[in-house]
RNA sequence: GUCCCGUUCGUCUAGUCAGGUCAGGACACCGGGUUUUCAUCCCGGCAACAGGGGUUCGAAUCCCCUACGGGACGCCA
C-alpha cells in the first residue's frame, strides 16, 4: 500500500493572482488526482507588510474561475488546518524553539544596517554575500541580556561548514550543492513570524504533503528545507521543481512585460478552461499529443516525467488560436451566448457603463460605439492621435511615469486615479486637461470618450496596464522610446519627484 | 561575482530513459482553395537537434568541455 498522495498550492497574498500560481496549481493538481490523493492550498500571509485578506480573496476566485479545485484550504476547512501560516504560528515557534535548545539555530540580534554593511563589502570583494557568524557564538548571558534590553532580534539557521547536500529533484535527478553555498537563514523574524523557510517546512510536515511540487526557483533553497527536515527529525517529501514560466525575452513572466495576472484574461474575455488547457501544454504534452484536453483528461494521464525542463515562454497568440477553437468546438452556440453574457453583455455591466455614458447619449445607437473600450481588450487608434501636438517623447514620459505611479495604488477605485492624475498634473505642471489627452487615447482609443478614471477604474489594473503599455510599445516604433540611459535618468527624476517605484 | 538548473523550427513541443525511418505535430508566417467581404474550414510551403570533442558500424539520444539562456544568493515568498 503506498502513501497517499498529497500535493499543496501555497501562494502568497502579496498583490493580484499570477498565472504562475495558476501553472504550478494545475500540476499538483493533476498530480494528486492521477494518483487518488488530495491537493491542499495553503496561504503563505507570513509576510504582514504585503499580506491582504483582498489579496487572498482574489487568488481563491482566480483558482475558482480556472476550475482549479483543491480538497483542503482556508475556505473549505480539512484535517490538517489552520491553512492559513499566520494561524499556525505556535506550531512554527515550538520548531524554532526546538531548534535553538538543539543548538540547530540561534539568536541573532544583528541591525539591518550592520547586514546590509557586510553584505556590501561581500560583494565588493567578489565574494558570495552571507551571514559573516557575528552572532552565532554569543554566550547565554549575553543573550539574556540583549533580551532584558528588548534589543530586536531574529533566528538563524545554523549549517554545516563542509560538504554537501545531496538531494533527489524528480525530474532532474541527484542535485548537489555545497553547504558553504548556503546563508545562515533567517528562520525566524524579528516579528515573531517564522520566514517562508521553516514555516513551509513545518507546514509540509504537519499537513503531511508527500510530494512538494514548485518553480525552479526554489532549487537553490531546497538545501535548506532539506536540513531542516534533518534537524527536525522528519522525512522530507519528494521534490519536484517544475520550470518557470517566461516572457518572449525568456526572463521569468513578469507583470512589466506581459499580462501575469489571471483576471487579466478572465476581462480581456478568454475562456478559463482554455486558458487552464494552454497553460497545460506549458511544458507538458499527453502521451497522444493531443492539444485540446480537459483538466480531467490531463489528471488521467498525467505523468510528471512528461514534463520538459525548459522554461516555456507564454505565447498570446497560442492561447488565443486555443481559445477561438474552444468557442467553436467546445462550446454550443447556446453555451458561447450564456458565457458572453455572463462575460460583461449583462445588467450589471451595463448598468456600470451606462452611468457614465447616459449624459452623453441621444438614441441607444449611440451607446456602443461610445463604450467600446469596455468592452475589447485593446482599442485600435492612430500613433498621431496618441501624440497629438506634444512632444512624442514627452508623451512617453508620460506614459511611463504613470505606468509607475498606477503600481502603488492599492485599492482600484475612481477617487485613487483621479487624486493620481492631479497630483501627477501638479508635480509636471501641466493642466489636467493637457495631461490626460494622451491617456484617452490609451484607454478608450479616443478623445471622445467616457470619463477617464471611471473607465479605468472599471477596466481594472489588468487591462488597463496593458493599454499604457500598448500606447508606449506604438511610441516606440516612432522612435520615441526611451534609451537605457533615458529611462534611467527618468527613473532618477521619477523618485525625487514621485517617490520610489514599487514593483 | 559564486552556485544551481536548462538548451530540438521564431514560439509550444514529439523523439532522449532502453543509440539505427527524409527529426514528427501545433501556433505564427507565406502561398493556394472554399466563401458576395472578412473570419472559419481545407490543402501546401517555410523553418530546428547551440558549438566542439569523445564512445560506437551508427549519436538529437550516452560521456566530457565550451558557449548561451535562466534562476538563486532578503527579517519576500
Amino acid at each position: 500500500m503506498t502513501p497517499t498522495v498529497r500535493t499543496r498550492i501555497a501562494p502568497s497574498p502579496t498583490g493580484a493572482p499570477h498565472v504562475g500560481t495558476a501553472y504550478m496549481a494545475l500540476f499538483n493538481l493533476a498530480f494528486a488526482r492521477k494518483h487518488g490523493g488530495q491537493m491542499v492550498l495553503r496561504i503563505e500571509d507570513t509576510d504582514r507588510q504585503r499580506s491582504s485578506p483582498q489579496s487572498e480573496q482574489a487568488i481563491l476566485d482566480a483558482l475558482q474561475w480556472l476550475g482549479i479545485e483543491w480538497d483542503e484550504g482556508p475556505d473549505c476547512g480539512g484535517n490538517h488546518g489552520p491553512y492559513r501560516q499566520s494561524e499556525r504560528l505556535e506550531f512554527h515557534q515550538a520548531e524554532v524553539n526546538r531548534l535553538v535548545n538543539q543548538g540547530d539555530a540561534y539568536l541573532c540580534f544583528c541591525t539591518t544596517e550592520r547586514l546590509e554593511q557586510v553584505r556590501k563589502e561581500q560583494m565588493a570583494n567578489k565574494e558570495t554575500p552571507r551571514y559573516d557568524g557575528h552572532c552565532l557564538n554569543l554566550s547565554t548571558e549575553e543573550i539574556e541580556k540583549k533580551k532584558e534590553q528588548g534589543d530586536p532580534y531574529v533566528v538563524r539557521m545554523k549549517v554545516p561548514t563542509e560538504g554537501e547536500c545531496v538531494f533527489t529533484d524528480e525530474l532532474r535527478g541527484e542535485v548537489r550543492i555545497d553547504w558553504k553555498q548556503i546563508d545562515h537563514q533567517v528562520i525566524q523574524k524579528s516579528d515573531g513570524y517564522p520566514t517562508y523557510h521553516l514555516a513551509n517546512v513545518v507546514d509540509d510536515h504537519r499537513m503531511e504533503i508527500s510530494h512538494v511540487i514548485r518553480g525552479e526557483e526554489w532549487i537553490s533553497s531546497t538545501p535548506k528545507h532539506v536540513l531542516l527536515y534533518q534537524q527536525l527529525g522528519w522525512d522530507a517529501p519528494s521534490f519536484a521543481h517544475l520550470p518557470l514560466l517566461r516572457n518572449p525575452d525568456k526572463s521569468k513572466l513578469s507583470k512589466r512585460k506581459n499580462p501575469t495576472g489571471i483576471f487579466y484574461y478572465r476581462d480581456a474575455g478568454f475562456l478559463p478552461e482554455a486558458m487552464l488547457n494552454y497553460l497545460g501544454m506549458m511544458g507538458y504534452t499527453l502521451p497522444d499529443q493531443r492539444e485540446i484536453f480537459s483538466l480531467d483528461e490531463l489528471s488521467e494521464s498525467f505523468e510528471i516525467k512528461r514534463m520538459s525542463l525548459g522554461g516555456p515562454i507564454f505565447d498570446l497568440a497560442k492561447l488565443k488560436w486555443l481559445n477561438g477553437r474552444y468557442l467553436r468546438e467546445k462550446l454550443d452556440s447556446d453555451e458561447v451566448v450564456n458565457r458572453l453574457v455572463d462575460w460583461k453583455a449583462n445588467k450589471e455591466k451595463f448598468a456600470q457603463v451606462l452611468e457614465l455614458a447616459l449624459p452623453r447619449l441621444e438614441t441607444f445607437s449611440d451607446f456602443f460605439p461610445l463604450a467600446h473600450h469596455m468592452f475589447e481588450e485593446c482599442p485600435i487608434y492612430s500613433t498621431e492621435d496618441l501624440i497629438g501636438k506634444q512632444e512624442a517623447q514627452f508623451v512617453t514620459r508620460l506614459l511611463k511615469i504613470a505606468e509607475w505611479e498606477l503600481e502603488k495604488i492599492k485599492d482600484w477605485k475612481r477617487d485613487a486615479l483621479a487624486e493620481l492624475f492631479q497630483h501627477m498634473a501638479k508635480v509636471e505642471e501641466m493642466k489636467l486637461k493637457d495631461l490626460l489627452r494622451p491617456f484617452f487615447f490609451a484607454i478608450s482609443g479616443s478623445a471622445v470618450s467616457l470619463p477617464l478614471f471611471d473607465s479605468v477604474a472599471l477596466l481594472g489594473p489588468d487591462l488597463s496596464r496593458v493599454r499604457l503599455r500598448n500606447a508606449l510599445h506604438k511610441l516606440s516604433e516612432t522612435g520615441a522610446s526611451l534609451s537605457k540611459k533615458g529611462l534611467k535618468s527618468l527613473e532618477k527624476e521619477y523618485r525625487s519627484a514621485y517617490g520610489n517605484r514599487i514593483d
